[in-house]
DNA sequence: TTGTATGCGTTATCAT
DNA sequence: ATGATAACGCATACAA
């Protein structure tokens, strides 16, 4: 047979089974009580027969509901952003939608690009994890009934649900423990902060605890940007230099960064933690492996995807709720990273 | 305004703009050159006006198109289909298509249900890592159109493109540097063999190669449940036991089961590579950091989705060029746990 | 319990 | 260069 072989429809269906489209309709949104045993058993033979699946984007068009998702987020390879989705997927999956992936590498035209296209698809919802510089259209983008969640990253003043990790908590459950083990100097390396209101709270959050405590506090907050090649080598080296002698410690603040860290403190000669100790947001797979076990901050990743899938569903099935904020706790892991002073 | 501010329509351009609604599909679909200049000008005006989007479902609907592609793995917080999934999503922007993430964890059945939905959707194609279970269900989705091409596992019978690494080879390359180095004894550790082609090809070669050297051949080949608690300890134990005092290594499938054996190994307090030498298929981004450095292939993840992507575009352009297996080369890369004997 | 008719927002065919 | 109209596959209001 050639290529024709186009996808039965419901029309083909409703020959088949020797009714019309209407009845076929109910018995695909499941009214089987005001369907005849006989037909309902006529309707289910035919549609086996025909390896029919009732199409999508014609029940959406008459409905206007796409049972499409949208995932947009700053880097999908990032095992952070991974987790996320794949509790966002999990939660999707249960409830007959399907996730649209988009990646924008953080840039704002890229996450435009998307938000474009996905209201094109009109998606029934949207998990962003915002560059922060494209409110008005996320604003505009709620007006047209999309339920959008934020993710990891908050901006007030959009009033949309949001779910993330406390950072401010964490933070502060981090400087404590640190302090307590006898720290008098303390780094904090950051991706440069931006809009990321993820980075912003957390740089801030050091900088007051460490100044509260006397420390130089400012001066050992480091922006880097890992694009630029030999920024991050030449930051260690400032801040090795400058705390020579003292109990020190580096505070990374996510995953890649430790990583960049690591490894150029690695090819520095640096001993960790003999020579200096370090601690890190976020707990990648590794963490446990590397120098004897480095210290680190659990994110409830899966947890963060379940819960804003889950809220974005409730919008969509039309909650008028006010708008949330979630902040779920993270948890610290004490590794040998990070000794006790003496 | 209350909610019912419903999307505009291609009614609302072209009643905004003065004109009939084929214009405004002409305008949408880049027929310029049969539009009058000011007409032109003013559907322009009466679209940014109005911040009107098509409707994707309407035109999929009418074309028969959805732009929508699945991509179906075995598990998308894994490092290896993450940096797939990137390399096809570049290219899945680059050409206006959206990508719909399905997560199996390997079970047929929900490899079945996404193919089911996914069919629902209309998908113009499908990038698949599949269980291998679900054959006859892809063979009648590729019958309906729809453009399949295989990732990472391939499965013959189906004709289907398909693209991956060449295990094959690289597994050679391997072997004959580990021969070279002078290992007298070499245990191979992947998960269950199944239908997974993957794990087949190097499981098969690696037994073949090993008895071509006269090595205890398939006494060294371990199939590995990770699900199952403690059964890794005791089979590295087994391996640990009998090739006492050999010059031995250890050769993981995936990076997975490296972080598996390499945590279990230092749990145990075995030293790499003094007393146990390894190396793994993949080439995660700690590879390098830990044990000072592990051996490592590294394959063209980033690559095999690009090309994957390209595959199924053309063949939605309607390419009716016989499928093709591509098989790219992997990378060996050489640190410090797997030493010269001596 | 079942069927008829209309419309969802597009594109395509055929006119003008 | 532009427009009227008929599909696309489904859901729904209204009839019977």
């Amino acid at each position: 047979m050639p290529s024709k072989s186009k996808k039965p429809t419901i029309d083909d269906v409703a020959r088949a089974a020797g009714v019309s489209k209407t009845t076929i309709s109910r018995y695909l949104s499941g009214q089987f009580d005001s369907i005849a045993e006989p037909t309902r058993e006529q309707i289910k033979k035919a549609i086996e027969a025909l390896n029919y699946r009732p199409n999508r984007m014609a029940r959406g068009l008459k409905r206007d509901r796409s049972y499409l998702i949208g995932f947009v987020m700053a880097d999908i390879m990032n095992p952070y952003f991974t987790a996320i989705m794949r509790g966002a997927e999990d939660i999707c999956r249960k409830h007959g939608y399907n996730l649209l992936v988009c990646n924008t590498d953080n840039d704002p035209e890229q996450e435009r690009y998307y938000i474009d296209l996905l209201q094109a698809h009109r998606i029934d919802g949207l998990l962003i994890n915002t560059t922060g510089y494209n409110n008005e259209i996320l604003s505009e983008l709620s007006k047209d009934y999309t339920s959008v969640v934020l993710v990891d990253r908050r901006v007030p003043e959009l009033g949309f649900d949001m779910i993330g990790t406390d950072n401010v908590q964490a933070m502060e459950d981090a400087m404590r423990f640190l302090f307590d083990l006898g720290y008098e100097r303390i780094a904090y390396f950051s991706e440069p902060l931006g809009h990321t209101s993820t980075r912003l709270e957390r740089a801030r959050k050091f900088v007051e605890i460490t100044e509260r405590h006397g420390h130089p506090s400012v001066n050992d907050l480091y922006e880097v940007d890992l694009q630029v090649p030999g920024q991050l080598e030449q930051k260690l080296e400032e801040f090795l230099e400058s705390s020579k002698g003292r109990f020190r410690a580096i505070f990374t603040g996510n995953a890649v960064m430790l990583l960049k860290v690591t490894t150029a403190l690695q090819h520095k000669g640096v001993r960790v933690p003999e020579d200096l100790s370090i601690i890190s947001f976020d707990d990648p797979e590794w963490a446990q492996l590397v120098v004897s076990g480095i210290t680190t901050i659990a994110q409830p990743t899966y947890q963060i995807g379940v819960q804003a899938m889950e809220l974005v569903l409730k919008r969509i099935e039309g909650s008028k709720e006010p708008a949330q904020t979630i902040q779920l706790p993270a948890r610290l892991i004490a590794r040998n990273s990070t000794p006790k002073k003496g």
